[in-house]
DNA sequence: AGGCTTTTTTTCGAGCCCCGAAAAAAGACT
DNA sequence: AGTCTTTTTTCGGGGCTCGAAAAAAAGCCT
């Protein structure tokens, strides 16, 4: 059963939460942190001050000093960038990607690099992996010692404690566990999570007025993955990182999947589905990888005139409908952000969607279910893991219970 | 945003850990509460007091006179039964029963009747309703004043906030306000919340070590409902009460379902599918009513020998299967328990239904799913309803936030 | 310019709450 | 009857938040 709290808890909870609130508003004064968290104004007022006093916090007078207002003007608060730093890696289809970004969210070095996941051995995947992130550490302008934390964004299932790849489409290896690997390498925490996990947050925290409470990200592109917030939550699975939308299955026995089974909605909607039917192959032919100029092509000729092509994005657009219809039968309706190359298609998918949700038991929304598109993955998967790693940072370590905090925030005076 | 924690809270928050953790354990020691909520001895000491003075719990030696240890004895803690009293609403298919609970658990009072639910119009749905819930609150045995909720457990859809049904299959009508309609009659708090739910919530209870944080109620019955936990606490829809796995589109376009649409798990496994399938009666034949008897006849035919009966319970399988594999691939697989009256006939429907989960993307797991049965749903809603009102007592009313205590726990010095 | 008004921020004392240690209580054991 | 063991209560100390009042830092007005 859950804990009881002890009194002490109680000052640890509340500078999480102007901790979260700074970082939430961009400079909020005190009174507006009062005003959010609900604490009085005396409270904010003494953990501010502590908070700046460890040099996790700064005052930035800088605040809109356009508004001319009578009394006393408003001392803006800010995350202190040189307060931590953490470290993001995101590994997708043939591509590894590295970056460092400061406390307060600003990306200040990063390094990319291309290589072949799919033949790749585990000892050399492994291994690149962690060379980048040591030459992204071994960067002379940065102080080691203020990286607090690395997140790893990957394309695939994670377990539900962050610490391991279990299953993923872009290697055939199995169970690696990336951030034990990482945190034995370079004595820093890390965590491994799903890419669409990834893209949930960042779009939460780009758009909090559209993607607050519920809504479901979707990435389209060579598999089909989904980032699910409930509640304002992630949400995962009891296990592992769960929502494997691509794979619920559609049609019985149907087309293969690139998972080795028949009839998952991957085998109709993702880019190798869209091109193996519209090159009027065989539903069991093996998956292949299609590059984003051909799928961008691809959906040129389908718009240009009816045919195979059309028809291929129809059917990826039938089976999307019924697998979103049946996870609004679980969860109802709420916004969807669709992310990926074939994003950029959705004009084609859209009509087919529409008209299978509304066959489904969501199909009463059908109409007011709003979509909206973004075709490039990357920058919300980086973005997303900056942002896991650095409330984790601003929980975990600026507001730690018990333990003292390690050698970050050492601005003390 | 979460609102900050105020000092008051803390009490507050405290208070209501020591009396869950009383409901939980039956009759534990301080001590003993001490250790599962991690206060300390003295804050237990001091909760338990205000307590007791306040008429909340009462101090029963009675605990194990069999255990002859060195030391003073523990104290057992108990629930004080007249400290308050719930009532509980289960309105299911042509039946509706209410009953009196005390504020320990149990029932000191209960009815029950048949309605016509399916015919009856709305006025004398909400009368009949209203009418037996009266009949029991004015019993001269029963303390009115110590009602301190009334909890309805309804088949169908209601909302998030427990208001209303929203749909139902046992009555053409919608959007019945029950909460709102039972507050404003009786004055007294009240919750409309969906049957598989009040299921599963009772299931924890029951059985807190095999049905703890993660697990699956599903109603096999005249339709198929669900009731899914999921991190120890209900899981609901966004806007209504979720989960209508009955619903999710087994085969597109397939046979037609109660609800009006085509292809639902439903159309295959409800008791109304099973019987169509059996009688070989056309997959567009509109659902009909089947009584359990019939259900049951039906079942043992099955058992005796191989012919339609058996292929219509190897097509609910599969049917139930194909879902549950889709839910395993958001959720990952947990723990189900089958309840109603074709929970009995599990037999004949287990093997379809592992065979089918195989071929979905939960079909690694497949071997390691347990599946219990339970053919009785009515005194699971009830137990549920009942735990759901209590725990409610327990919080907001015994807890409070801010407002004082109504009427309740008068037993005041 | 100097005093007044307004708004934000800090200071201060009061009131709670939790905790640890010590004391008290209540039997069992010898 | 005295000692031991375990549970429960009591008591003092340290923290935390809060409200009120004071201080600070401007703009406004004569």
């Amino acid at each position: 059963m859950s804990v009881g709290i002890r009194h002490d808890d109680l000052r640890r909870r509340n500078r999480a939460m102007v901790i979260s609130a700074v970082r939430r508003a961009g400079q909020p004064s005190r009174t507006e942190i009062a005003a959010t968290t609900g604490l009085s104004h005396s409270t904010i007022s003494a953990i501010s001050a502590d908070l700046i006093q460890e040099g996790i916090l700064t005052e930035s007078k800088a605040s809109e000093p356009t508004t001319l207002k009578r009394g006393r003007p408003q001392i803006g608060l800010a995350l202190k960038p040189e307060a931590a730093a953490v470290l993001t890696v995101v590994l997708s289809l043939n591509f590894l990607s590295v970056a460092v970004i400061d406390y307060a969210g600003q990306v200040i070095a990063e390094e990319q690099q291309r290589l072949d996941t799919l033949v790749m051995p585990r000892d050399e995947l492994i291994g690149e992996c962690v060379a980048i992130v040591r030459r992204r550490l071994q960067d002379p302008d940065l102080d080691v010692g203020s990286v607090a934390r690395i997140a790893m964004g990957i394309q695939g299932i994670t377990d539900t404690h962050a610490r391991a790849m279990l299953w993923s489409p872009i290697t055939p290896l199995t169970d690696i566990p990336f951030a034990d690997i990482l945190e034995r390498e370079f004595g820093i925490p890390a965590t491994t999570e799903n890419d669409c996990n990834m893209m949930a947050v960042a779009l939460q925290w780009r758009d909090p007025e559209r993607y607050r409470d519920d809504f479901i990200a979707i990435l389209l592109s060579h598999g089909i993955g989904m980032g699910l917030v409930l509640k304002g939550a992630l949400f995962t699975g009891t296990h592992s990182s769960g929502g494997e939308f691509g794979h619920m299955i559609h049609r019985p026995g149907g087309a293969l999947c690139r998972c080795g089974r028949r009839g998952c909605v991957e085998a109709y909607a993702g880019n190798y589905a869209i091109w193996r039917s519209a090159m009027k192959m065989s539903e069991d032919a093996e998956p292949v990888d299609v590059g984003d100029a051909d799928m961008r092509a691809l959906a040129a000729k389908a718009r240009a005139k009816d045919g195979p092509e059309r028809e291929a994005y129809r059917r990826a657009g039938e089976a999307l409908g019924f697998g979103l219809g049946n996870l609004f039968a679980l969860i109802d309706p709420a916004p969807v952000a669709m992310v990926g190359v074939s994003a950029a298609a959705f004009d084609l998918i859209e009509p087919a969607l529409r008209e299978a949700i509304a066959q489904t038991a969501g199909g009463q929304y059908s109409k007011s279910i709003s979509f909206d598109t973004e075709p490039n993955e990357l920058p919300l998967i980086r973005e997303g893991c900056a942002m896991r790693a650095l409330t984790f940072v601003d929980q975990e370590i600026f507001a730690p219970g018990g333990q003292a905090r390690a050698g970050l925030g050492k601005n003390v005076a």
